[in-house]
DNA sequence: CGAAAAAGTCGACGCCGTGTCGACTCCGGT
DNA sequence: ACCGGAGTCGACACGGCGTCGACTTTTTCG
């Protein structure tokens, strides 16, 4: 294909293709998703309507290249709190403040993906597989801390990961400073985890 | 000006908005909001596409109506939980249990109506003054639970009172049978607020 | 170099769903 | 009989989407 040596340029249509995503993420910036149409993409790239559909089959596509660029640093920091063991408070701040950075600067495309996802199946998919690498890891740390005595009985380990996966994403959408809800959710999380009621449940 | 429709009359075409609303409830039930049209309403009402904007100025003005019918009995059977005190875990379960009672048979619509909520003020209004009613009622208990020395301190009342809210919403949205969460919601919001944590947190 | 192929571009078209307008019918009241 | 408003509809304009075929530019290779 390419010469060997030399020219090994990034092509005229890879820098539109580049252009469209960079103005994707501009647009999002500054309006969600549902308002910024094909038309403003395409003018963002400086190309006609027609001629985005060469690089992308839909404004869909776009939103889903966007996301999978942004799937690897979701669950960056998250390491040494779904490694660890027992109530660590430390790296579950850690791991939440890194998602709160994150929130900063792509808080809009994931806004507005996630409230196109119903209806739109390679997003709920994309949402569905970082959902599942989620829970499936902090799964995992449950049964660790229940099996090792550090955590009390109660749902079913990929339930209530699941519910802790779905207070975070709730609580980021609505939150309007991400770093202020950190430290509440920490505690939440860990109570959600750990905490133990002051009057016994029957059964327990 | 007025919710759900803008010409005023007596009552003999009422049947036929009676029949949209009909409609609408029957085919919620079948497909996503997003794939019903105007035209599937009229006709299920046996009108055309043009005569529909005579009662309605909107899809979305048919489920705001239908919406504001579901109002109260979203709160319903909450009273004894919200107004009580500390854990107490029947109460809780009771007022969950209505709550799946009313998703299972709306469950469509309610989903339908939350997807659909960015970027339609009205829905967004409606959810919002839900979550509202909620919340305070639910942060006043946490004070006073607090006060009382029943519960830990933690985050505010009303963000506290908020992640639950979120965290049913979202629980019973993704559930498959509504009545198979209940448990693990009693057992998570009574953590949530009552929680206590096996090693104390510093600075209390 | 120059021809063929591949890459890129664009205008025009048809589709679909929305919302509006004006003309029409229907029906009860005086 | 006739009047007026409730109710109905067809036709229209609009905006966004996705496709097609023809065109131009760039690359490849003999």
């Amino acid at each position: 294909m390419n010469a060997p040596g030399r020219r090994r340029g990034p092509s005229k249509g890879d820098r539109r293709e580049q252009a469209i995503l960079e103005t994707a993420r501009t647009l999002l910036a500054s309006k969600p998703l549902a308002d910024i149409t094909i038309d403003d993409l395409a003018a963002g790239a400086e190309i006609s309507r027609s001629s985005f559909y060469f690089y992308f089959d839909s404004k869909l596509a776009v939103v889903v290249a966007l996301l999978h660029g942004l799937t690897g640093e979701l669950l960056a920091d998250a390491g040494p709190w779904l490694d660890g063991t027992g109530p660590d408070e430390e790296s579950l701040r850690t791991s939440l403040a890194g998602l709160a950075t994150l929130w900063r600067s792509h808080g809009r495309l994931l806004t507005g993906a996630l409230a196109a996802a119903p209806g739109c199946p390679p997003i709920a998919q994309w949402r569905a597989g970082l959902r599942e690498a989620h829970v499936s890891r902090l799964a995992a740390r449950i049964e660790r801390d229940r099996a090792a005595g550090l955590a009390p009985e109660g749902p079913a380990p990929a339930v209530l990961a699941g519910m802790i996966d779905d207070l975070r994403l709730a609580t980021f959408v609505g939150a309007a400073d991400p770093d202020e809800i950190i430290e509440d959710l920490v505690t939440v999380e860990l109570r959600m985890l750990y905490g133990d009621l002051p009057i016994r449940r029957s059964g327990g």
